[in-house]
DNA sequence: GCCCAACGTTGGCGCAGCCAACGACATTGA
DNA sequence: TCAATGTCGTTGGCTGCGCCAACGTTGGGC
């Protein structure tokens, strides 16, 4: 094969220490752990937040289940719809507000939280291979306070 | 307002100290400031690598642009397509290979850079601001060292 | 009773990443 | 020499995640 026209193209030096670059490269390499993973056990990651969001604080309407996962209401919307298939969650009226839904998760949507789980600790730890123990905790200090302002 | 159906909901506790949930709202956080940054200079992430690469390796081909920002050869394509518009970069077939292109950068081209590398500058600071002189330095380092394996 | 706000839902957009297929061309190996 | 293999640019399509606008329905405040 003959040399490219002007030698190889790597990523460009300006970019290497860029704390927005290095993070979306760390989110691009979690993304494809996570929803590879995901996949394999037939969920995403909308999923696994509302899952996770409905056995924590149980029953809640579509709202509030979106102010809290951060889920915009119309993807919630969708999201529901995709779990309800399988029957991970029940959708029922709010008797007391007609505007609402009432969304639980059924025990079947339980067993497919703690799989998800599992897959999820199994990611944390590939992810977190490179780093000495030490240094994970100071990792996660790190973005919690980076985030901190945000909330 | 009444009371939601089972009180307030919010992030589940079972995410807050993962680093994959961690990394993907440092993300999405640092995303949001990118984008927002870079669409007032007219561009987007891909067209600041692109860029970037073709100022610091000189001309190149379509695929070795690919390869060397991670762009996907069909996402160079349109890229370039969308930079070539304002005549940020030129493109000629390559007359020693006729199945290649060398794209080149221009001095407007040039001139975007150095807008939006600006821009970018900004970003950095705003992102870190939460931390401390001292921590940023090691956020990096650990950063830097999570990507390490795959390069 | 009016007006405004919240609710669920539909439909659409953007960015980033990826894959499959195509015709054109180049390189290799029998 | 010529067929196989592989690369290049390009088209078109798909997913995940994050948004926004609009609509009809319903509830609460005044």
């Amino acid at each position: 094969m003959r040399p490219h026209p002007a030698g190889a193209v790597t990523t460009p030096a300006r970019m290497l220490e860029m704390p927005t670059w290095l993070i979306s490269r760390a989110y691009a390499h979690a993304h494809r752990l996570l929803s590879d993973g995901f996949a394999a056990a037939g969920s995403r990651g909308y999923h696994y937040r509302l899952l996770g969001a409905l056995e924590e604080f149980g029953p809640a309407s579509q709202a509030a289940l979106g102010r809290g996962t951060g889920i915009d209401r119309s993807d919630v919307v969708a999201s529901l719809n995709e779990l309800a298939g399988p029957g991970f969650i029940e959708r029922v009226p709010d008797p007391d507000d007609r505007r609402r839904n009432i969304i639980s998760i059924t025990p079947a949507g339980t067993r497919q939280l703690r799989k998800l789980d599992k897959v999820l600790a199994g990611i944390q730890e590939k992810l977190l291979a490179p780093l000495p123990a030490a240094d994970r905790t100071e990792f996660v200090r790190l973005l919690t306070r980076l985030l901190e302002p945000d909330n």
